[in-house]
DNA sequence: TAAAAAACTATACATATGTATAGTAATTAT
DNA sequence: ATAATTACTATACATATGTATAGTTTTTTA
């Protein structure tokens, strides 16, 4: 089930020996350390693991020992904080538009990573962004371009705002279950009729947090 | 002036380069490194200012190469942020409720300082983040509670959302400078009535982003 | 001003480190 | 079932690194 930059389950594992050397030490860890963790009697085999984690995106290294950097799209794979950088900052991927048919964390999906504050958002992890588009949801004061940030879960209360996946498309909207077990999906404004699901509908997340660049 | 732990002036700037290598690398300088940095021509050098400075309670290492570690201690004598905090951070002061009589940035109006992503809030030095207070600007979707932040500056287009003093009061309107001289700040909620100076206004910002949180 | 401490230079050496060569074993794709 | 890829073992080697020896120069302390 490799993907071109997805991970192996071995690779999965080497890249969080990494991430929990760093956390733990505050400074990387050399080629025979990792060798020596994974169980491996060669340094080989952890070279191998580092030039295809560094092909992939997962890592950075300079010439010098001891140099190596896990990249943002590593901290979001292993849906860690960053040691290094100030706890109270998380990196979390910005969705642009969502492209038809992949999985909503595809690698197209992603614009980049931004920093935001935990200070302001609150503590939880698995979070991450998403640009509106339109105004459905000028009611409750969420604007055309406006950043929301997003709290991963498939479900939610009544009366939550959630991004949800409609064909392909993620739409945010107010959930509410019927008594009759249909979903409704409302807009806050009136011009956009709730949409009725019988079959349940896929949540992506609840918006927890909204951001707006005025111009 | 070398007191006990005390640094002397050149342990200082040697503690500060090593601070400095560390932010801008994400992992520790050699010996060699530092003492090609600090411009001798002799790993010693460095070599004995690292013991010193171990002995003083400044670094830590292990016997691995590279394996520097500033502890609290450096953090606070050097009165800088924590060198792993991503560049991409700043850090602005939140102003809560403007005591009557005090200048705007006095201690007492800030109530933490907030680490805020540049990639969310444009690169510009200068800001400061405020707690919005009413709905007077809810016709611009800027609602009670909102944090704003604000970009340091005395003047303003016609249009402009700015913060403004007034009877020492933080104020958020739409400013706009008339032919006659006078000064119109304008709430975007109609029920707020237009205040019209004449004296001109101290403008202290304009606004630049919201942060809302949804609970 | 003399003594002590700090701040170096120059060189050497054992070890840690990254990488290379030459393979084998296990897993995955076709 | 076969080929390709992944995941290693075992060993070797040039370089980077921390440390040591033996000094000199500069700055600070008494």
């Amino acid at each position: 089930m490799a993907k071109k930059t997805g991970l192996t389950g071995k690779q999965d594992i080497f890249l969080k020996e990494i991430y929990k050397f760093i956390s733990e030490n505050n400074y990387p860890p050399s080629v025979r350390e990792l060798a020596s963790i994974s169980g491996f009697s060669s340094p080989k085999g952890a070279a191998d693991h580092l030039n295809t984690l560094i092909k992939k995106g997962y890592l950075q290294r300079n010439p010098s020992p001891r140099s190596l950097k896990l990249t943002e799209k590593a901290f979001w794979y292993l849906k860690m904080p960053n040691p290094f950088n100030d706890s109270s900052i998380l990196y979390l991927p910005l969705l642009g538009r969502i492209a038809a048919g992949k999985p909503i964390f595809a690698e197209e999906n992603i614009d980049e990573y931004v920093p935001i504050s935990k200070q302001v958002m609150g503590r939880a992890e698995g979070q991450f962004l998403l640009r509106v588009n339109g105004d459905s949801m000028s009611g409750d004061h969420i604007m055309d371009g406006d950043m929301l940030i997003v709290k991963i879960q498939d479900t939610a209360e009544n009366g939550d705002i959630v991004a949800a996946l409609l064909n392909d498309e993620a739409v945010v909207k107010r959930f509410y279950k019927r008594s009759d077990g249909t979903v409704e999906l409302v807009s806050s404004n009136p011009l956009y009729e709730p949409i009725v699901l019988k079959d349940g509908v896929r949540i992506q997340g609840k918006v927890i947090a909204v951001y707006r660049h005025i111009f």
